[in-house]
DNA sequence: TATGAATGAGTATTCATTCAT
DNA sequence: GATGAATGAATACTCATTCAT
């Protein structure tokens, strides 16, 4: 349980966060136009050290998701503590929004790289997305949100919104007036 | 009126009109994979007759966009003449979004070419926007769309559905799940 | 005699000088960059114009070998009139050096477009080269010339005064001092 | 001086000098309608090869220049060690436009690309200006060439004399027929 | 007859991936 | 383990030439 199959080096280990780090800062910078070598330069390692720990350019990418992923399921468990279930999941979907643009060009770059979104999700997702749907059900059970909507659509609209924040930099007032919309479409109706 | 600047044969207009929606056709399937082989090969023209419509890939991508706006804003217009303002608000907005589903990665490889997608939207884009605010308003004078919301908002959470539409390649039944959230969050509340 | 065996209706003669004159402006502008659109262009003709008097590229540019040719022959042709065979062979050498860089890029263009030189000098270069072989052999039996320098030298040493006149731009002190050493190479040893 | 900018590996070397010494092969044989591929192929390696060391087909030409004019002004000074001025400068003279004829196109599709050759020459052109000076002056003062005669004409016999060889592909019977007639009329007339 | 639209082979260049050092 | 040199398939684009209008 303690002991991983793989017992990394701790120089291998910091290389792979070294790689995963730089290749999401030079996806941000390069878009669909980054390269591995231009990965390997920002991370200051060789070529070879990338494919040591990343098979292919779709493996790296679909590592950067996963370690998305992960932060994302990390800040959704954070928000249980939270007393009330409906202002926990605004709150939530509004942080997610708020940093999006920190999170540069996630599935914008990723999709365009040819990655397999679902497939990616499947892994590491499945724990941020079961973790995002307690928050949900929680604050459907607390009459906070209809209960006709389902998952599918509320990713779909945390999605749209991340995506549009990050790139047309919605400023926070913008951000609020647009996500009050979506949060009164979520509302029970009377 | 019946002078113009190029009258151009009858076969080459044909032949541009074919490249077009080649283009279309292998961007939907290929994305940013796709290749001006690629879409020859789907026109059934030789490489060169792209490149005689078409200075460069950016160029095709850039009339293509054109196209669509030009198509998207000719829709809109013809949306006034339905008689009930909120619906034909709802078939607009969900019409747009439908339309972004297909073009998948576009925007995106225009951006990152370093066109400014702005400015390329100024011309078809100017129409399109004030077309749109047509229907919005009118919307909100039926009584259909809440006073308090304002155009900027409206834009951000079309311009939202868009990417996600486009990038997530959402079915129709996820577009229409998703979108009523929306167009609920846009009702006047009782 | 006088009648050819195309007798070319006057427009079409009127392109054919046409396109040649563009041809070599073009060259001279452009060098090996040098197309046949471009060709086009300049003399004002279409494409298709220029391929009806010349089959290939190739044979624009052996027209335009010819069309030279027969200008230096006529340059040549005149200097007979010249009594003295000494001065007059030196006056011709002279002149064409200089009036080079009015021919521009001539040999050195072709050259590089893989035009066989001494084939294209075969037709009309026949006439000139005899034409510049009689001022020459005049010129050795008035005692002018050496008798052991022929005909190749001598249109070796003219080529490379050409283009280097052309190329480099000599001034007229420039070239007069580097001719002279030709010349007295060519003087007879006491 | 132990501490190099690029040490580079010992294969890596060897295949640059391969390169480059393909390039000036197909150079010779094909003129401007060498290809990258072409040299590839001749040298035996891949083409990505040939970019890792050369980032564009002109920077590969200008090496070549470069390497040439480095072994030029190399063979200039080892003239020096030639006891007799006369004969020394004679064979340089002839050394180097043996060389040209084997440059076929290259200053050409240089001064087409736009790159100021004699630019790229000044650094290395700068060494075998002043080595060609040397030699001349040394032959000058040995008696075996005029006082009269200046470097500008000289320069401008040995451009001329380059260009021609390069160009019309000089045999060496007719580069030493046309250099005799140069060199004695550089030699001091009685 | 003149035109220029269409064609496609050919060119330089990039970049993911492999493998010798 | 790490490195970066080598590879070559793939891409955008050009241009001589043909042929329908």
């Amino acid at each position: 349980m303690t002991k991983e199959a793989k017992p990394l080096r701790a120089d291998a280990l910091r290389n792979r966060a070294l790689v995963l780090e730089a290749a999401e800062t030079v996806l941000a910078r390069d878009g669909v136009a980054a390269s591995m070598r231009a990965v390997a330069q920002q991370a200051g390692v060789g070529l070879g050290t990338i494919y040591r720990h990343f098979p292919t350019q779709e493996a790296l990418y679909a590592a950067i998701l996963d370690d998305r992923m992960r932060r994302l399921a990390e800040r959704a468990t954070t928000s249980y503590a939270t007393s009330d279930a409906g202002p926990a999941f605004v709150e939530f979907f509004t942080d997610v929004v708020d940093n999006a643009s920190r999170m540069k060009a996630m599935a914008d770059t990723l999709g365009d790289a040819g990655v397999d979104v679902k497939a990616g999700l499947s892994e590491a997702g499945a724990s941020i997305r079961s973790a995002i749907e307690t928050l949900f059900v929680r604050a459907q059970q607390a009459g906070a949100v209809r209960e006709d909507v389902g998952m599918p659509e509320l990713l779909a609209l945390l999605g749209a919104a991340c995506m549009a924040a990050e790139r047309n930099q919605w400023d926070p007032q913008l951000r609020d007036r647009t996500l009050n919309v979506i949060f009164d479409g979520l509302r029970p109706r009377p």
